[in-house]
DNA sequence: TGTTAAACGAGACGGTACGTCTAGTCTTGCG
DNA sequence: CGCAAGACTAGACGTACCGTCTCGTTTAACA
């Protein structure tokens, strides 16, 4: 989740001089946003409580993220990275139910987070875009794998992978945005049971 | 979906004293929600240009909506009254696909109502009950065709409604609320396939 | 001191609706503004600060003034707001001694607000204008005063008022800004005797 | 006008090693702070402004003078720096209207510096300091000039000189401050003329 | 000729104020 | 009474500037 200047200029005119960006502040920015987020009632967290909490100045924030839903955005996609680089099984549903497992986890846990950065993105173009390019590549992802298992035989080679997986991260965001059900390890078992049959 | 006093009182208390709400006063704010939300740029509108656009005090939406993520709850439900009375045919494919085709076509003309709904519902605890009963409702109606289905067999007998119901929910949510995608006949046909078998 | 919308529309379309300016709140504001900028250290007296001992929105001080600094002068203009409403005597040097010694008295209570506003004036544009209209009616004050005496015989005929006029406002707003010497009974007696003669 | 480490310490610790001060530089901020300021909406002149325009690091100008104020006032001292040193010509009348003529002329010049400064020095108590002793080296050539008069008998032996200095002076300020009347060669003829009689 | 102290450019940072905006409440007078 | 107009409180937002700080480079006197 690139913050707003963009992809990194691949070539610099100068070497770069001056101070260099603290690292810390990200990360405290980041985490403070996550931490407040969880609070009970946290969904009213603004910009000004997270760079109190982070010991950051607000302006700070601003030089860095572009708008309050970019910060959420970027915290959210911190927390979703959860490296899984095991090899994939050749078990379509074995893979499935690794993968939604630890998907329907991470995003139960992290759930007021993207609850916020979802609705920032509803108001925000800019976090919009940064939603967009966030869901794609958790979208290719999912595809991948399906695609290793429609190759395989294990899904029909007629189906409309891109709509599956809609389904897939839709229900995920349905619930947790809704709150009317939640996203559990048996969820996850069931959903993969009836994507891959048997 | 109900505005803060509860269901409309069938029968008023008072037999008739004072001045009776203004049904036409409430129709123009919904109406002008809806307007002004399909602007382009639409996401950041205010009551305030709400009850102008209205003709309407601001005091008089207050007096009738708890806040402002009711009344676009409520001018959202408002656009998805659709009364399609015909009775179910006795297929599920072509039940679904009828139901499917009227629910995107009318998620797609509303999408800017919904996109705020949903985004206000995340930061408002009144306006995430109100779209929790609002997707209850929905969710039964869709829960009503698939078990009828599934008691004609067309639906394996262990399949999870309630996940089905989710996913497709689910599907519908989650390309509006991200664009990365849209809803059309093609699409409410293809997931019928998918979903009902041949 | 006019706010903001310049000079009182003459006669307004609408006999007017709605809730009126609380006066009150305005008083509370030109008086939190006198008192903050008098204590010690007030050289730096936000908006903030104003609105929350006038116990009032600073919304509500935005409502009414363009900026900061039309607060601080009409604060100003209403501290030197000193009606002496005595006829004049018919001798200029025991007229301008009186007119001195209120307003130097005045100019050297309210000091603070004087120096901030007319340091607010330099970099105001529309503080700069206020000052521009609060001084010209002092000025007006003083030479009509001067203009008598003048006609009396007790000027002579060619003696440039406005000159004179901006020595003597000169003498205190200078004092009053580099604060190297006071502004003192004496010191209009001093000028009276040395602008009047004998 | 010293910088802020005051006079020269006359006697080094150590004999002084390292890099001098870049006297282009002193130069290059006291001209831009003045190109800067006599712009058109120069009132709102900042020191990264200033810093951009005379090529030069803030924090370089940081490193030699306390506060923006200093810096506004060295450069009007800079600008104010007119060497004047022809004899008196033994005309109190014929002295005070060069001394002003000149006078008047550089404060014109050099008006939207005087005006910055001035006001800085209403909120930054550094620049208030230094704002008296530059005014106070002003007050003391003009008295000198006065009291040369006085002795001869150009001024009434009683005449207050401090009272009379301030009335000259206060006038060029206010004039300068509020901008409601200019200060041309006339104004310091007639100014002379009323001081120092035919 | 190297060493070394200090000045310098670039620019990140914490802090603080400004002026704008929105939500939601309250007041006044009209019909 | 219902309603329109609109003032009010509370407080977030994003911008701007100040004065401090760090980084790495350059300069020039000393050794």
């Amino acid at each position: 989740m690139p913050t707003h200047p963009g992809p990194v200029p691949a070539v610099p005119r100068r070497p770069h001089t001056g101070r260099r960006r603290n690292q810390a502040a990200r990360q405290a920015v980041l985490a403070a946003a996550a931490g407040l987020l969880g609070r009970p009632g946290g969904e009213a967290t603004s910009i000004e409580e997270i760079a109190q909490a982070a010991g950051v100045s607000k302006h700070t924030i601003y030089r860095w993220w572009p708008s309050k839903g970019a910060v959420l955005l970027e915290a959210m996609a911190e927390q979703a990275r959860q490296e899984d680089d095991r090899p994939l099984t050749g078990s379509l549903r074995a893979d499935l139910e690794r993968f939604l497992t630890a998907t329907f986890r991470a995003a139960a846990r992290s759930a007021p987070l993207l609850r916020s950065a979802m609705g920032e993105a509803q108001r925000d173009p800019k976090a919009a875009e940064g939603m967009r390019q966030f869901t794609a590549a958790r979208r290719a992802e999912l595809r991948h794998l399906l695609t290793a298992g429609q190759s395989r035989g294990e899904l029909p080679g007629n189906a409309d992978l891109d709509l599956l997986v809609d389904q897939i991260y839709g229900l995920l965001w349905y619930r947790t945005l809704v709150g009317h059900a939640s996203l559990t390890a048996d969820t996850a078992a069931q959903l993969s049971r009836t994507v891959a049959g048997t």
